[in-house]
DNA sequence: ACATGACATCGAAGTCTGTCAATATAGATG
DNA sequence: CATCTATATTGACAGACTTCGATGTCATGT
């Protein structure tokens, strides 16, 4: 499939950068850059990012992530998908494992976007 | 009610500002930041968090938030109050009229949280 | 006192979300 | 090929979320 129409992680299509404070939200940039917030608007999800992130070599095994919860392991797994989806956590398979490691670069635009720039 | 044990805000209740990509999140420190985070997890709630902020004198009446949106009126005080409950948006009765403004210091807060100072 | 206008609260309808058990897939190994 | 192991997908269910109309509250004006 040669450069089909993919849906775009929101991430990427987000206007970019100019803090929510500045100007009024268009209706539509809201409507882009919400889902991308709702992605760590949940305990389970900005758990999943800040182990990630913070892990040895900046990437996780799902084998170490689904350790660290007391949760069912399909469960992870749909949290690091949402997480995946918004363009916030890369993918890397490598044998039968897989390896997550998180876009830096998103993250840090969802923090610019909320009014990081106030400093 | 002399200093009754009031719910904290949220945003009152958190650790405080050491980046979510630093070290691994204890399950409690994400029960108690995910919230916040929910609380512009809405395009609705951005664009008045955003309207709000950027409004002239930093205070938007309630009135003037109703008619930038095509909803109910019931709908705008809900995800109002949802905002203010999370702390990011402050109250303020003058007459009939009731004025919000944004927390500069829990929208700040919440940005340093997500990664600001990964620059 | 009564009416009006601004905002909040309540209760209900419909949709979305988090979770799990069961099952599928796909790489490694015997 | 058969099997085991790591992860993903599916289907189902309970609870939470968004929205609305109806109603309540409170300050102001007549």
């Amino acid at each position: 499939m040669p450069m089909s129409p993919l849906p775009l992680a929101p991430v990427e299509a987000m206007a970019c950068c100019s803090p929510v404070t500045r100007e009024p939200l268009s209706a539509d940039a809201a409507e882009r850059i919400a889902p991308l917030v709702k992605a760590i608007a949940d305990p389970v999800r900005l758990r999943l990012l800040s182990l990630v992130a913070s892990h040895a070599d900046g990437e996780a095994c799902v084998c170490d992530l689904n350790e660290a919860f007391d949760l069912a392991q399909p469960t992870i797994s749909h949290h690091l998908k949402l997480l995946h989806e918004a363009g916030l956590l890369d993918r890397d398979k490598r044998g039968v494992w897989v390896y997550y490691r998180v876009n830096a670069g998103a993250l840090r635009d969802l923090a610019t976007l909320l009014g990081g720039v106030t400093a």
